[in-house]
DNA sequence: CTAGTTGCAAAGAGTTTGCATGGCG
DNA sequence: CGCCATGCAAACTCTTTGCAACTAG
């Protein structure tokens, strides 16, 4: 189950997700047909999400999306997450933290501090409306 | 595609769909089996997802997780979401209103103010850790 | 009546598994 | 050299589609 060994696969398939901020499988495995099989990138990934190092969700598409979680541990940092393109934008802000606090106090849920979404449109498809 | 006419089928499957918080294809199947075929049950919450009343995300269990989202047009309103078991908390505080604000200026970004997630481990969940 | 709806069976798509081969340490 | 990783093919699961029968209006 856990990856012992390093591996020209596991290497390439983490480089080369850490060069999109959002992809599928299908996007990853058609740029490294030739070096890394499916099953593996599928492995790879579901490790990644094991660890807390890419998350997944459905697309308006109906297709797997995932996105590569860069280590990141202030507070104030969020997703804002176009609901047409997929596109993620990362942002840091401490408009964040009074949020945060509340929820935590008033509703004791543990916030997951590096994993807020807010959903809605972008700059781009915004103007295509 | 669009749905015309009213049938007992309909009406079983969002009944149904309103008895949950949050459900998988298969819960939602297996409580109306003898009166709904599975075909339905899927066209019918395509139908809502696309008129915005459910949304739609895969949960850590890999499977598709349904939630009927309660209309609710208030500025302050949002979702705690556990990643653990899936269940979905809604908040209403206008807490949320200085970080809306903040968004919709200085990011360029169109909030969907019924699809705020906040992302983290509730209660329950928390302390089984 | 007529067009929309249903549900079965089959197809399709994405993902996982079994197993023989290959490679890291 | 031993154990882990890889990758093909096959299996599996979830979802969609084709089509004939049914039904709301």
């Amino acid at each position: 189950m856990s990856m012992v060994y390093n591996t020209k696969q596991k290497d390439l398939v983490l480089k080369e997700i850490k060069n999109h901020k959002e992809f599928t499988i299908n996007e990853i495995h058609e740029k490294l047909k030739d070096e890394v099989g499916l099953t593996t990138i599928y492995r790879k990934i579901d490790e990644l999400i094991k660890d807390g190092k890419v998350s997944k969700y459905i697309g308006k598409d109906n297709l797997a999306h995932y996105q590569y979680l860069e280590q990141c541990n202030l507070d104030n940092h969020f997703y804002l997450r176009c609901e047409e393109c997929g596109n993620i934008e990362h942002v840091d802000c401490d408009c964040i933290n009074a949020l945060s606090e509340h929820i935590t106090g008033k509703h004791n849920f543990s916030l997951d501090k590096n994993n807020i979404v807010i959903n809605g449109l972008c700059n781009k498809c915004k103007d295509k409306k």
